[in-house]
DNA sequence: CGGTCTATTGATATGTGTCAAAACTTGTGG
DNA sequence: CCACAAGTTTTGACACATATCAATAGACCG
């Protein structure tokens, strides 16, 4: 998050200094739970996270995946009854739980702080009006090379690799969840894309051997995800 | 959005006095373009707007539908750089312009004011999010089910009808491009749900004739258009 | 009253879901 | 180090929802 805004030393610093109570989460199990009123934000440390809505019927729909660094669940500083579930993903999760009371602290002292964060929130809205259009109006195979090259571009950001080659520690009924289809036809999507030379897995490391061939299979710009400086940001 | 946040007199004032250049924009005109860096976000004064996602091939996705009341393009104020096109819909649009500068005064002097704005676009967010389990995991039927409800309540909610009888000045087309649909099944969905007797549509005016059984067609459950007051939201 | 949208309908094609089973991994305990 | 269990990936055959193409009918507007 540091990365979107322009911030004093100080206010780094007074970011820095939050505490709060560290958890390592099992896979599939949750780190929050829908209807409840929570009353901290959490930092994923480690590992992946997933947020989704769940029908009656029980099938699931993932709406967003948090990897190290990224602050899930910050939406319920300012919406504090949740109404979909957050879970850790293949491996255990470390997460820090920071309570929304300091964080409240923090804003209400430092403005710029806030706008961080609201940054945030809105930096998490624009990948979901992208995932809207993905699954809205792209094919199976487009939505798939998508979402690879958005976490691609999100895990370099990030320091967790590089775009092209990167881990993915998520098996593919989860990204079937995630891209709103069956795990079977999942599967044949990324054969396809595996037999037409644009990559490469083994365990759970994916290499993009074509980048600007996955790009364009699957319309990806990633305008979206940059967050460039606007003339603004400070007073 | 000054239903979702608990304000004093002064910051509702502050926030009131906001000036703006009032436009009216055509039908399928854009209010905002992508890849614009904007300086001003719209308040909607009457009529419908959509915001939108293209594809290459002409494709397009609705991503938002913002009706009177509604702040579009907030998001702008935080990432000025948008990667989505704002347009009106069917009729034209009475839009406020208010710039960016004084938005950000405005949320500078009062953190209330900036947490308020904040949680709007959180509220964005979380329909958002709905949007994505909506396209991913529903068939067309449910999806439109769905959406209807959703408008339903956010019209009664801004005090333009009632849930169950309110005007929607859109085409079937530009529904069909917000439910990630042909404009043929749109169609054929719409008949259905007349014929089973959910609703009767008269010109541009929906009437729901069963509550109950559109929505639990749809899989509705409105919580996430609720914002009750945590009891944090003041200082 | 003709022209342009919009809604409606039919026939057919296709992408994706469903069901079922086999092959492969991974981890565990003997 | 092997054997087994549980989870994951892979494959096939088939069903079904939705897209596509094409045409007609109806609404709205100048």
């Amino acid at each position: 998050m540091l990365q979107r805004s322009v911030l004093t030393e100080e206010e780094q610093a007074a970011i820095c200094s939050l505490e709060g109570r560290e958890a390592g989460i099992e896979p599939h199990r949750d780190i929050v739970r829908p209807g409840e009123h929570t009353d901290y934000s959490c930092l994923v440390v480690s590992g992946l996270a997933a947020r989704f809505g769940q029908l009656r019927d029980g099938h699931r729909q993932i709406t967003a995946i948090h990897i190290a660094g990224d602050m899930c669940d910050l939406y319920s500083l300012m919406l504090p009854k949740v109404e979909w579930a957050i879970q850790a993903l293949s491996s255990p999760v470390k997460i820090l739980k920071v309570p929304h009371r300091d964080l409240l602290k923090l804003v209400r002292a430092y403005p710029a702080v806030a706008e961080a964060f609201w940054r945030d929130c809105v930096a998490d809205g624009s990948i979901l009006a992208q995932w809207v259009v993905n699954v809205g109006r792209r094919d199976a195979r487009m939505r798939t090379a998508h979402l690879l090259c958005e976490l691609g571009v999100r895990m370099e950001r990030a320091g967790l690799g590089r775009r092209d080659a990167y881990t993915l520690d998520i098996v593919q009924t989860q990204l079937a969840d995630a891209l709103g289809m069956t795990p079977v036809h999942m599967n044949r999507i990324i054969r396809g894309l595996r037999e037409d030379g644009l990559l490469v897995t083994r365990r759970r490391d994916i290499h993009i051997t074509d980048w600007a061939a996955l790009a364009a299979a699957g319309g990806f710009e990633g305008g979206y995800l940059e967050y460039e400086d606007g003339p603004h940001r400070r007073l």
